[in-house]
DNA sequence: AAGTGGTCTAGACCACCCC
DNA sequence: GGGTGGTCTAGACCACTTA
């Protein structure tokens, strides 16, 4: 055991762990814990360096390593800044009615307009790759936030997946969640988006007049297996909704 | 010792470029070159030190940098790996302007309304977390598919980012693209998107009537660092484009 | 001018892989 | 073993911000 170099064994002298990841998982806690707010400043590196008895190279890994993960913002000659909270735990969905209503305090209702079991047209059949005349369960719901209508969503799930849907109220519960709770594996929605204007019916369930913007989407949801699960339309009111989401164009983690 | 503690940097002596940003630059070219085939092992990085007369940690951070590009692979006792060109499409990203183009077999255009240098604004800082009146590069063009306007688009860039923007000709190149090609690493892009009905002047780029449905998109791109990049808005004529993209499920919970 | 982050170095030791 | 990447340090200078 030759000498160690110096390095008095700080606190946490351990090999699993490297000490950057403990620096960075230690820094990450006492800003969730609030002790440094969102918007201000942390102490100077070579101060926290002699906090946390690690060397400017060190800390910096774990400071850069915390920027990556949106928790900090380096600024040049001013300081490093803890990033304002706006942590998304799945950055690559598209936020969803209920997530939205949530998020902006309102109560997400639905009154059901149509709910049936029929037979799948050519375009369904196409949409669904099965055979013509497959039997389809089909829902059409006015969605509401706080009692005022913002969308209008047409829904359709192959009927042998929709057994015992007619029992279930839809008004309050999410299709979505509905099927991903029977086990499905949902895994990727193909969507199209676009601006049109809406006709007379969907005005008169929006209570808008014809012709006024509405923003069309159109799903379909499909599982592990790449088997359609759920197709659907939703028109939202053009100035009631807005879409929010979050793209990637980097490396995967 | 004859000392000279601060060794005289050797050959690339060059402040506008860090070090490592240089050996990141020629290692990359170097493999894209051929010089060292997909699978196969780079020299050590002791030996790659030398070669490029650079210091081991200043190495390792340009082979780190490449790793996040997906250009090398790190195999512990073993060496650094060139990955395989494998060109994944990255699941979440929106079709662009141009891949609907090709896709359709269009050829996409645009025609440059207004390219400036101003002041950013109260809001449009708040944008991009910088101080107002922090200068911000304009780009407004009209966006057309065989000569037909399809959309006109709004982009702002912050100055320093967009050096030498005067001088590219974005009537055939794509701004997003010329902000990657300078060494950006564009990481997600927060959007939100809506129908509005279309105003005079946009309506009058468009070749549409007033009132006409318009799909509204904005859009903030982050770096790694989640430093905005840029911010454009984007109004489509609604009955003239379609978005689409693929949202995948975080299903585990 | 002082304070802060950004870059860089030389050298050390550890953990892993393979012969 | 010997070779390779992985981590860590102390100290230096540069570039940016603020006063």
């Amino acid at each position: 055991m030759s000498t160690d170099q110096t390095a008095p064994p700080a606190l946490t002298t351990a090999y699993p762990e490297p000490l950057w990841l403990q620096a960075k998982t230690a820094l990450r806690e006492r800003i969730a814990a609030g002790e440094v707010k969102p918007g201000s400043r942390l102490p100077p590196e070579r101060e926290l360096c002699q906090m946390l008895a690690i060397s400017r190279v060190t800390l910096r890994k774990a400071l850069t390593a915390l920027v990556e993960e949106g928790v900090l913002r380096p600024a040049h000659g001013r300081g490093w800044y803890v990033a304002a909270p706006e942590r998304k735990e799945w950055p690559n969905t598209l936020e969803s009615f209920t997530e939205t209503a949530h998020r902006m305090g309102l109560v997400p209702t639905s009154r059901v307009l149509r709910r049936e079991l029929g037979t799948s047209t050519f375009d369904e059949a196409e949409a669904f790759q099965i055979a013509p005349g497959t039997p389809l369960f089909r829902v059409d719901r006015v969605r509401m936030l706080d009692g005022v209508p913002i969308a209008v969503d047409e829904s359709f799930v192959p009927a042998d997946i929709a057994a015992g849907f007619d029992r279930v109220d839809f008004t309050s519960r999410s299709l979505y969640d509905t099927i991903a709770e029977l086990g499905f594996q949902l895994d990727r929605a193909d969507t199209t988006i676009e601006a049109r204007p809406a006709d007379s019916v969907l005005a008169g369930h929006l209570a808008i007049a014809a012709g006024t913007p509405v923003l069309e989407m159109r799903q379909i949801v499909r599982d592990r297996a790449q088997r359609p699960l759920l197709s659907s339309a939703i028109r939202y009111a053009g100035d009631r909704y807005r879409l929010r989401t979050s793209f990637t164009r980097g490396n995967p983690t």
